[in-house]
DNA sequence: AATATAGTTAGTTATATAGCTAAATAACTA
DNA sequence: TAGTTATTTAGCTATATAACTAACTATATT
């Protein structure tokens, strides 16, 4: 029961819905780019995927400086959940945004995301 | 986007979920029923059975003083959740153990229920 | 080694939520 | 009509959660 509470705590919140959603549609996003997509500060974001990563929908791996996050691969327990989302999901403008914004994000060299995001003036 | 937040809100509260995994064993069940299986008083009980209705999980009927809950009719909007939640009911010891109250609880005369409820010495 | 950088953790604050009691409402009963 | 009863609403309190900034950790670069 645990299991199910954590999953729906998890996806309860406006933003780790949207970042589960993304990552329906992106095979791994890293943590500067959902910082982006969701505009909140990079601590926020942390916080969020650390809800995300307990309920187990999610899962992250560690290369260098960055952390990339994505679906979890045994994802069988909450199939039935994604299809829903996934179903859902075409019906909402909303987050049909969200995925158009991501892939100007990701065209974007996450070095110099990073740089914006922490307020060099490089770029805006 | 907001009714699949609002189903996530829902359903990611223990009460809430144990009263959703109710209905989906029983049929109907009225307040008191519900009140009586999760030990809470009735008052906080119509709250959470506020949002449940919101959420368009949930569908109430009055008769008379008392009110009764179903899943909603027309639930093939969330269908998928509503099996997800089955499957994984069948592994949940404290979920079943509700029923296993419930059933003992739905055999008892609601008058008599409520009586218990309001601190009649009638029964206890 | 020293500095810079990506992400996390700690600490704070504001808001949301779940519980309670008491009062209000709606429906029955004498 | 007055009283009783089942549920809801209002008002309160305690806890949980999401946001922020600042400090910390781990890794990379110079």
């Amino acid at each position: 029961m645990n299991e199910m509470l954590n999953i729906f705590k998890a996806l309860s919140d406006n933003n780790r819905l949207r970042v589960f959603v993304a990552l329906l549609n992106f095979e791994e996003l890293c943590a500067c780019q959902l910082t982006e997509l969701l505009q909140i500060k990079g601590a926020t974001c942390s916080r969020h995927m650390t809800i995300l990563i307990n309920s187990k929908l999610i899962e992250s791996r560690k290369e260098g400086r960055w952390v990339y996050y994505r679906i979890s691969k045994d994802s069988s327990s909450f199939l039935l959940i994604q299809k829903w989302i996934e179903q859902k999901f075409l019906t909402s403008d909303f987050l049909q945004k969200d995925i158009e914004n991501l892939e100007q994000i990701v065209s974007i060299d996450p070095e110099v995301l990073c740089k914006k995001q922490r307020g060099d003036s490089c770029c805006d």
